[in-house]
DNA sequence: GGCAAGATTTAGATCGATCTAAATGGCGAA
DNA sequence: TTCGCCATTTAGATCGATCTAAATCTTGCC
């Protein structure tokens, strides 16, 4: 069932039909109304393909998420999901577990696929060389939540260092002295800028600065760090900041399976507020990152950047705020 | 950069670019690696679309979940995009968040972009006429984790029936006769199989079957539910069945601010296994459904079904594995 | 050398829409 | 009546690939 037959049972031509499709003004109302009734009655499908073909607009784009089971990634697509169809746009999905090597195919399948726009976050080791390709190639992207480029071209992210301030200065509030970070070791800007924010604000209230202990973002890895946290060089910290949540829920279990009761004896903070945040006892204090709100701002701009290619780029930055729950200690202390 | 400018780079026909694009044993070595060395000196793109539009396949399948956010759906659809990538194939992704509506609005979308399958968990209050006109148009279809035709069509999904038997029989084992279950009021087959065998289970043990609590799939609603459990009529129940995992943490929770200890004054079960489960303490003891093997088997299942669309409907059912941890009380007991 | 068989290559139509540029029809004004 | 203008409609080329059916080129063999 194709638009010519839709012409011919309508008795107009191919081209009035296509103008209908676009709901164009050049129209006949009356024209318009027959060839509606004559679409609605043999079951036209638009093929949307063979249009976009000629005109050269897929209205698609390609997401590229690292990991689609981490929850912040998942609110984060369920916002980009909310944005594309209130514009009637639709993605297509890739889990990059990591992987630049799956990235880079997935960005070769996104190009044949023509996808108008690319919405990404890049893999960890992902080159800048990556991202200028896609300029010289003309594929407009935005990047979410890390970037590989300096963050000059179109970028939407957390304000990552802002949030360690506030947690720093809210621990340094309560009376603590001596402060740790566990989430080194992982090579992305998300990472970097959180390690940076933490010895940026320690420094401020001129406190020591402990060596930043390596954490991958899992309940494991965050349980093994309480190990390399517990040195007592010069003496245990009484306050842990985290990489994320999940890297808090695996201190806060490391610590109580050491008898240290997270709230009480060690403050630890977390980052990204994932729902389970609150349901975790002690409920943990973390920074509120918007998932949903940056992936619905990422969606937004790279929407607007397809329209408009050579705007200047475009920085969101996101401010997070801080959740004071009960694993700082804040609350026992009032 | 066409297939047409390769064609006159490399001296050949676009009829033989074409066979060296879909590497056809008809092409002589010689003028193979003579268009592979225009194409990698000129940089081109595959166009898939134009492709799609003469072959009429498109390597493409629509994707639609009920909730992204929920880490059950996130490890589907992990499995679900390894499963595809495996064979060269891209999804769409919508979130339906349990509108019927969206979905509907997507499953046109998806049509007229002339993706070559479906794979779908059905929005809560689907019509079995939805998917019923999606076989009158020749689209495949696989559902996922609840049907809405009785699941005699192409199916995946875990034994929810008999999930909860294992949970039943293991509760009942370890000396427990009164067992709730905390998650009506869904009208999805999901929950319908769920209720059904506990009812089924508990009748074989000859125990008094509880009327099944409301509860909606979050914390929130897992917490509340608990003031209904402990009506005392005739009285409390020893072991409490929920729903899902995210249900079972929020009637810990409920349980613990009433000052009964899950685990060891009241056992608690839930099902799915997500990650959570193992690290909440007590660490609760569940069904692991598989998520991520049921996401890559349903995809499979589409990918064969699009290759033989007339062959018999397929119900590919996991059994899930009971993981017994601390929530139901069995290691206090050795 | 001639011919059939097999191996390669190709011209031209085609997929289902949009685009451009021109055709058509109706109507008031000269 | 004829013309010009505006509102509609349309023919035919086009997007970038694949498909069919036929053309062309090699071989091997008599």
């Amino acid at each position: 069932m194709t638009l010519k037959e839709i012409a011919r049972h309508a008795g107009v031509s191919p081209a009035t039909v296509s103008l209908v499709l676009r709901s164009s003004p050049l129209v006949a109302k009356t024209t318009q109304v027959r060839v509606q009734l004559a679409m609605d009655e043999l079951g036209y499908v638009y093929h949307r393909a063979a249009a976009n073909l000629r005109a050269g607009s897929t209205e698609t784009i390609g997401l590229l998420v690292s990991e689609i089971t981490n929850p912040f990634y998942a609110e984060l697509t369920a916002g980009i999901d909310a944005a594309l169809d209130r514009a009637g746009w639709v993605a297509f999905l890739a889990n990059a577990g990591e992987s630049p090597a799956r990235q880079d195919r997935f960005i070769e399948r996104m190009r044949e696929q023509r996808v108008d726009g690319l919405l990404l976050c890049p893999a960890e080791g992902t080159l800048p060389d990556a991202i200028q390709r896609l300029r010289q190639v003309g594929l407009p992207c935005v990047q979410m939540l890390r970037h590989v480029d300096g963050g000059m071209r179109d970028y939407v992210s957390p304000d990552y260092q802002l949030g360690m301030t506030l947690a720093v200065d809210h621990l340094v509030g309560l009376g603590h002295r001596r402060i740790e970070y566990v989430g080194g070791g992982r090579r992305t800007s998300a990472a970097q800028e959180r390690a940076a924010g933490y010895r940026e604000a320690l420094a401020r209230h001129g406190l020591p600065i402990g060596p930043v202990v390596d954490c991958l973002p899992t309940r494991e890895a965050g349980a093994h760090a309480v190990a390399m946290l517990l040195r007592g060089i010069p003496s245990d910290p009484t306050a842990v900041l985290c990489y994320n949540d999940i890297c808090a829920f695996g201190v806060m279990l490391g610590l109580t399976d050491k008898g240290i009761a997270p709230g009480r004896d060690c403050a630890v903070v977390g980052f990204d507020d994932v729902v389970e945040s609150a349901y975790c006892r002690p409920a943990l204090t973390t920074l509120a990152a918007r998932p949903r709100e940056i992936g619905e701002a990422a969606a937004t701009l790279l929407l607007h950047r397809i329209k408009a290619p050579e705007a200047r780029a475009e920085r969101i930055i996101l401010p997070p705020r801080l959740i004071v729950r009960d694993s700082c200690g804040a609350h026992d202390r009032q």
